[in-house]
DNA sequence: GGAAAGACTGTAACGGTTTACAGTTTCAGC
DNA sequence: GCTGAAACTGTAAACCGTTACAGTCTTTCC
């Protein structure tokens, strides 16, 4: 294994001298840089890592904490924060709380405490008191992303004017008959936009005087399967069925809309359905939505973390509250239009 | 900071008993441990991770090569990965090839020798000899995914196998005009499945002595878009169209279906479709395919890698080529049905 | 020509663990 | 009670960089 010792004996010069050349911080000769970068490149030098780390208390890594990794809004916000960070020279290590609570206690303790990461993102997770305490008070910045967080910075969609805008969407095209399909309790432990998003459904409706029935909410997981499930419940009883219905994401819009057509209903003649996220399929099953961009949302988290970090005085920057709003678009696609059963 | 030597003044006993309390490698009294442990827990230690693997070697970290992250089938391995290294105590760190071609030497450069991983996954990407030899000469086990690696250890499909399977359902349904919307060969660069799905359609229809025209191929990329505009030409065409096709991904398989409808095709009674992966909205659109179950993909191969890095001698198992096939399920939906049209 | 400032370089301390080695204690067996 | 082995423990040397500090060499300006 060739250390900087090595370098160093190659170039002629000290470690130290080999330190300064590779990280270019400091004066150097013109004349030892080069011959340092020289040696470096014939013996294929790369510094360790944990060496590195040890000596500066830097990892040059950054730890991500997400719920789930596969589900699409998930890999998505992975994306954009995989490549807006490679673009900073920093890794990113990834840290799913799908394991169980156990698994996630351990997560946040090693996460924090060894090292291994300089700053943290989250995508969707509701910190609990103390998992904030641990980070703030070793002073590892977090940027939260999907979901605000309370005591931290964070970068997140207006869940509950979403929710209002898909549902004035909906009221606008003459809709008095709204349905939502919602995210369950089960995952609003994790992250709290169904919660939002439900909230904001429920103030257009009364903006609007609208009547809500108890019928009109199911609750359902975030997946194709649970937004059909959920739908086919709702649609199938002609007494109650309404005439719109607002999904609390496009998976389940996906799903919603097959439902309907498995019902019989035409899309949108019969129903309209809107759904949430701005998933990429949308596109190809006229999904009206609200986009909200997810792996810029990534990006820009990941942006803004690295921005503490590299700030002069990162330490200052930590504690910080600040809610950055994300902006949002409404897409009208062919799974919405005016009410025209009866 | 609280380190060892706080620990181990607490617990009144030396560093070297405090990790060897906590790591449980070697003697150490009944007593010694009790005090070290319960120090250890007061004062809320974890041991640094950087002076761990600088001291050990092990960075308890496993790199994911991967040429995108979000599609599907991508986010379903690394969900499989994750958890399964979860529970072997190791992490994973991401490393995406999305960023063009210098990024992606630096990216093999640095995984290797900055000693961030102990091992390295790759998903669905070809090395090239360099960068295979680069991680062979460090002593790295490698385990390949989706897609077979020559030179290491790799768990893959028989993705020729694949091919020629989907082609001879197709056959078998009657039909004798099939078509193939296939990658293209910018994606072919990265990974190698393209060319061997293609190979098995081609056999296929050898096989079964029918004809082969050049305007039932078409190249797209993976994505829902691609596999829309390609089967668009395709199907529009009514000199040349046929009356089945084979997608070599279930994302393809969705924009064909999509284009077929509106291109005014009933499917399956007009034109047959067929995918491949498994993607999970597969199941709402009804797309026959071959499931080759991702995540247990991923889950599988990186417990291969932590057994490799586990055993009692990882040097020796590092240089061994060896190929384990992946079973696949074909699953008959709704998209595939016997001839019909003329 | 001399002094001061600045550029450059090297030595050595430091970061926080693990572990080889050596020393001490305990205990079974006689 | 003695002996040898086994169990336990501590000291100190790695692991591999970065960087404070101090020293040397140039250069510049009176």
């Amino acid at each position: 294994m060739v250390g900087i010792i090595e370098v160093a004996q190659r170039a002629g010069v000290s470690t130290a001298t080999v330190s300064r050349a590779l990280n270019g911080k400091s004066h150097v000769s013109a004349r030892a840089r080069e011959k340092v970068l020289k040696a470096a490149q014939e013996l294929g030098y790369v510094a360790s890592s944990s060496a590195y780390t040890l000596a500066t208390g830097r990892a040059k890594n950054i730890g991500v904490v997400m719920p789930f990794v596969s589900p699409w809004f998930f890999a998505s916000v992975l994306d954009g924060i995989v490549n807006a960070l490679i673009n900073r020279g920093y890794d990113v290590t990834i840290y799913s709380l799908s394991g169980g609570l156990s698994h996630r206690r351990r997560t946040f303790e090693d996460l924090v405490l060894r090292k291994r990461v300089d700053g943290v993102l989250t995508v969707a997770v509701k910190l609990t008191d103390s998992e904030l305490a641990n980070l703030t008070a070793l002073q590892k910045p977090i940027v939260g992303i999907g979901g605000p967080i309370p005591g931290a910075r964070s970068l997140s969609l207006d869940d509950e004017g979403a929710g209002r805008l898909a549902t004035q969407h909906l009221i606008s095209l003459g809709h008095t008959e709204i349905g939502m399909i919602a995210g369950n309790p089960a995952s609003e432990m994790d992250f709290h936009q169904p919660y939002l998003r439900r909230t904001g459904y429920h103030e257009a409706l009364l903006d609007a005087n609208l009547d809500f029935k108890p019928e009109w909410m199911a609750e359902a997981d975030f997946t194709v399967g649970g937004g059909y499930h959920a739908a086919k419940q709702m649609l199938g009883d002609p007494r109650s069925a309404p005439t719109a219905l607002f999904c609390a994401s496009d998976e389940m819009g996906f799903g919603a809309i097959q439902a309907a057509r498995d019902l019989g209903y035409r899309v949108p003649q019969d129903i309209s359905v809107i759904g949430m996220d701005g998933h990429e399929l949308g596109e190809f099953y006229g999904l009206s939505t609200i986009n909200q961009r997810p792996k810029e949302q990534g990006a820009k988290g990941a942006n803004m973390l690295v921005d503490i970090l590299e700030s002069d005085d990162p330490k200052q920057l930590v504690n910080v509250e600040q809610l950055t709003q994300w902006p949002m678009d409404l897409l009208v696609r062919s799974s919405t239009a005016r009410r025209a059963r009866d």
